[in-house]
DNA sequence: ATAAACTTTCAATATATTTTGAAAGTTTAA
DNA sequence: TTAAACTTTCAAAATATATTGAAAGTTTAT
């Protein structure tokens, strides 16, 4: 396989990766673009090279940029701006992490704790039945909860090292 | 506040999380129903506790029966086909991880692996960036992969266990 | 065989999400 | 200032996804 078809299969697979992952395949494609780029882009040649709107492209490099999966940088003399993206894989599984335990994770713990302290008679199958749901789902959700911000804090070599070590 | 709105809120709460994490809102209402359901429910009971269509319906309950989430029961004597889903937290994790690793995960690691293989002058740096996100990203993938295969096969208690040991 | 009781299918419809592109806004150099 | 070079916005259009509901299919008891 060439080098410009093997470049369009991980750009197709990323983006599929993405939409199953609730980020849109658009998105994630001009992040594994990024990531097949030595240097920076601009705008224009991010459009031109997805075949993508300048509304469009402007707007998803915004979100990457809210994600921090991607930075812009400014040549001195020049009016454009260029984009690239951090292309260690640890900091983006953990900027990923980051960002989707604080959207997702967080409000629901939120509510699961509320749920948590409704109160009711445990002869009550209705009620028996809720509770046990929601303070056993409560439980794991806090336990993933740690397990991320410990992630978040980890270098990647001890992190894989001591998973590995854990399971043998 | 009462048990029925208590209901509700966790339905729209696991609603919310599914559809933020690749499953679809309806599917995971239903499944949310089921887990804070003490018996079995209808196929009826469903349709008027969600107010959704006999299709739709139909359609989720195979997907989640397909997932593993939820099986159905005949009661002798009766036509009517009675669903319940699987209340044990750590079958439900393991259910949906297995689910997603195979769907998701597998088909991606396949095409990275065609793509670590892609040759080219490590002098380039076309070549040399691509080369290197791709095999970064078949790394992680694969210490993903192993850890979701040892989760899989693990107890809950023994799972969580190391991980905290692990991480103090 | 028949029909009642149920389940499944799927084309049409509704809803939600993404994308476009032209207009408005901003910045910079002269 | 002005105007060129660029970025941002957002209503409209396109696309993708989910839902409906009625018709077709299946099963079971008689």
């Amino acid at each position: 396989m060439e080098l410009p078809e093997a470049k369009q299969k991980f750009i197709e697979a990323w983006g599929r990766l993405g939409s199953e992952w609730g980020i849109n395949r658009t998105m994630a494609q001009v992040h594994a673009l990024l990531l097949v780029t030595p240097g920076e882009l601009t705008t224009e040649e991010i459009m031109e090279s997805l075949s993508i709107s300048r509304g469009n492209a402007n707007m998803t490099l915004r979100d990457l940029m809210s994600w921090g999966l991607v930075e812009k940088l400014h040549k001195a003399g020049e009016r454009k701006e260029y984009f690239f993206a951090d292309k260690n894989t640890w900091n983006i599984a953990r900027q990923v992490a980051k960002e989707r335990r604080k959207r997702e994770l967080e409000p629901v713990l939120k509510i699961l704790d509320e749920l948590t302290k409704v109160k009711g008679s445990s002869k009550d199958p209705e009620f028996a039945t809720f509770n046990k749901s929601v303070t056993d789902i409560n439980k794991m959700a806090k336990n993933v909860d740690k397990t991320l911000e410990t992630m978040l804090k980890a270098e990647e070599s001890w992190f894989w090292g001591s998973i590995f070590k854990m399971f043998k």
